[in-house]
DNA sequence: GCATTTAGTGAACGCATCGTTCACTACTGA
DNA sequence: TCAGTAGTGAACGATGCGTTCACTAAATGC
């Protein structure tokens, strides 16, 4: 019973309530299913008031993940345990993948084309991060000589990543826990651990 | 100057022109551009024809990639020089990836949704040449002695071409060879190659 | 408090593209 | 030569895009 006085948003509270209706609509029906009424309707807002904000789709859904990026921003102590803050690490990304990010991810990779200055920009959004929290990781493990001092090659630091974001892209779903356990046993334990 | 009489085709004969319609549009436009129309007219054929045989574009591009692909299909003869052999078969999917495959590829990526039966199908089509290529290659390097036996693990043998096709949709565009070589010397040949 | 400015609403619009239909036409094979 | 089959091209309704506009609610200034 939302009540009938629905006194008027404006502003950021508007955005933000049309971010919210973008990211849910986005989980619901996907990507290619997307319809800007739809997102309207569901912030109860005018079709106007997006346009007015983003020119179109793509810009709209990039601004809300951005949004959604910048708000939760995931503060991660790594314990020591190499492995252990990997697979951490790995878990929280592939949550991440079955929300509406990954759709958003989906949606972006099938418009690419070639490689725009906003492109770089996104994929650095998604890649940096990543690729610091693993080198955190790896230099913790260095230091207690668990880990190659090599290891800190950025293909290397950002292998893992790589994987589950493979793995999704071709899939249509997050990796599973045994499939992060044998990236981890397989590929990167092997590739980064110290001694014989 | 294509003569006036202009015979019209059918069949078999008409469904090749619309393929070679089909993925030259989607090497010029992308998949995200790519209109019924614009293939119907590069195929001199009428738009009914196209959806008499195919019930959407999703349909159509699948069609014309599968029937490009067992049109080709690469015969490829290991050297016995395991990273040498890597490379060529990388450099070719690399290759493969800047032609019109390259973009079905990306735009069944951003229509992907859970996986149905379909998608399972078109996946092993992408992946299951490539798996068998590497194991051929992996195999005599092991037979050589170059190659420790663990390195069969699907998920190694599948390690080059998941990072090529990383690469490719979160980039935009191929793996350039000093990627390919990165990727060699980092990352597969510590992982396979046998002693210290 | 009242008037002015700013911002959002909702409906309508023109446009592009989809996927379908249909009357017509060119090939095919008996 | 003629019936059957398959392709053509134009038109169609439907859908979603992105825009516009008259109206209205909220914020701002006095």
């Amino acid at each position: 019973m939302t009540d009938s006085t629905a006194s008027r948003r404006r502003g950021d509270d508007l955005e933000r309530a049309i971010f919210e209706a973008a990211l849910e609509e986005l989980a619901e029906v996907g990507y290619a299913n997307l319809r800007m009424e739809a997102i309207a309707a569901r912030a109860k807002a005018g079709k106007a008031s997006l346009y007015k904000r983003w020119p179109d789709r793509a810009h709209l859904i990039r601004a809300a993940a951005r949004h959604k990026a910048t708000e939760v921003d995931t503060p991660f102590e790594p314990s020591g345990d190499v492995r252990a803050d990997m697979e951490r690490v790995m878990r929280r990304i592939t949550e991440n993948q079955g929300g509406p990010a990954g759709e958003a991810l989906r949606g972006w990779v099938g418009e690419l084309r070639a490689s725009s200055e906003e492109a770089e920009e996104i994929r650095d959004a998604i890649e940096q991060p990543r690729i610091r929290v693993f080198a955190k990781i790896f230099e913790i493990g260095i230091a207690n000589g668990t880990v190659r001092p090599e290891a800190l090659h950025p293909r290397i630091v950002n292998l893992a990543p790589s994987l589950l974001t493979q793995h999704f892209l071709m899939k249509g779903r997050p990796a599973t826990e045994a499939v992060i356990g044998e990236i981890l046993d397989q590929i990167v334990m092997p590739l980064i651990t110290a001694g014989r």
